[in-house]
DNA sequence: TTAAATAGGGATATTTATTGTCCTTAATAA
DNA sequence: TTATTAAGGACAATAAATATCCCTATTTAA
């Protein structure tokens, strides 16, 4: 069970974005090209994002996305539930109904307690990525790219962004 | 992203191998019998399981599978792990590499800084599993399941059990 | 006004992972 | 000795992830 590498692209794609002038929007073209992704398939992804209200978008020349939030209000977990979906990481198929020894048209009161313990346990990790946002990342980021790189990189956006 | 259905399946034999009485062995052919479960298929992760050392086996009639250890011993992350695998669920492709304005020959210090968030989500995630054990399950499942269907399967099971 | 660039999305292909079946082998208990 | 078992290899079927291609409506810059 490993996530899609498209959550991975959103979260670099947002950084990216988090970083952007008011007004400014970047195109997916200079996202796939700054990250070394498949334009077309990056688009998908993209596109999810903006399907969950996340990132705003804008058509034509100088066109492209910007994000819909401010960082500080955007967490891991709404990327990661836009690309990723916010199905439960465990499903239960109730395999307890098939047991031979069970009466006719007996029902179960609650849901299976394996289950249970299996979603307690995918929601303290969507906990975890909601306590986490953009903002908390860029400010790392920050402090851990080289500063030279960190205003280059910030440059080469800017040239390409609408 | 969902977790193999082999999980649910592992969980719910281990489930019923913790009520096994000491010595005893259940075979594949009763599990998944009991679970309305493809035998060869439930066989692949009775195997997991084995590999991990979290059951004991034997050969020939009256074999099958017993617990390696006692149900509080045995936590829900070490089944889970055993057929999923001890892979993180968030794999970092590096795409920061692909940065055009990286200087040549530029080596990044740590590890990326959304991976690293991603990963610790996960470390939640294997906390929580590793801090519910079998024998929590069974006391659980004692309370919830009616006490004559409780008891009818426990027979059903001695009546199989080696 | 026009031409180029953009997001959105449908259709489809490719690759990988999951799910499932079949068969052989060695061990073992009855 | 015989039936039964776990282990595991080979392979098939299905589903999911990872793309690629192309068309459309929109918008902006020339």
């Amino acid at each position: 069970m490993i996530l899609k590498s498209q959550v991975e692209w959103a979260l670099h794609c947002c950084a990216i974005l988090a970083g952007l002038p008011d007004g400014r929007y970047l195109s997916t073209k200079a996202l796939a090209e700054f990250h070394g992704l498949p334009k077309e398939y990056l688009s998908k992804a993209l596109q999810s994002l903006s399907q969950a209200g996340l990132v705003h978008t804008t058509l034509g020349p100088s066109g492209g996305y910007r994000l819909a939030k401010s960082p500080a209000e955007l967490s891991f977990l709404d990327i990661v539930e836009a690309v990723e979906g916010k199905t439960r990481t465990f499903v239960c198929n109730n395999i307890r109904a098939n047991n031979p020894c069970r009466p006719q048209g007996y029902c179960e009161s609650s849901p299976c307690a394996v289950a249970r313990i299996m979603w307690e346990a995918d929601e303290a990790w969507r906990e975890r990525l909601r306590s986490v946002n953009l903002a908390q990342l860029t400010e790392t980021l920050s402090q851990e790219i080289p500063s030279k790189l960190w205003k280059s990189s910030f440059e080469w956006v800017l040239d390409r962004a609408g």
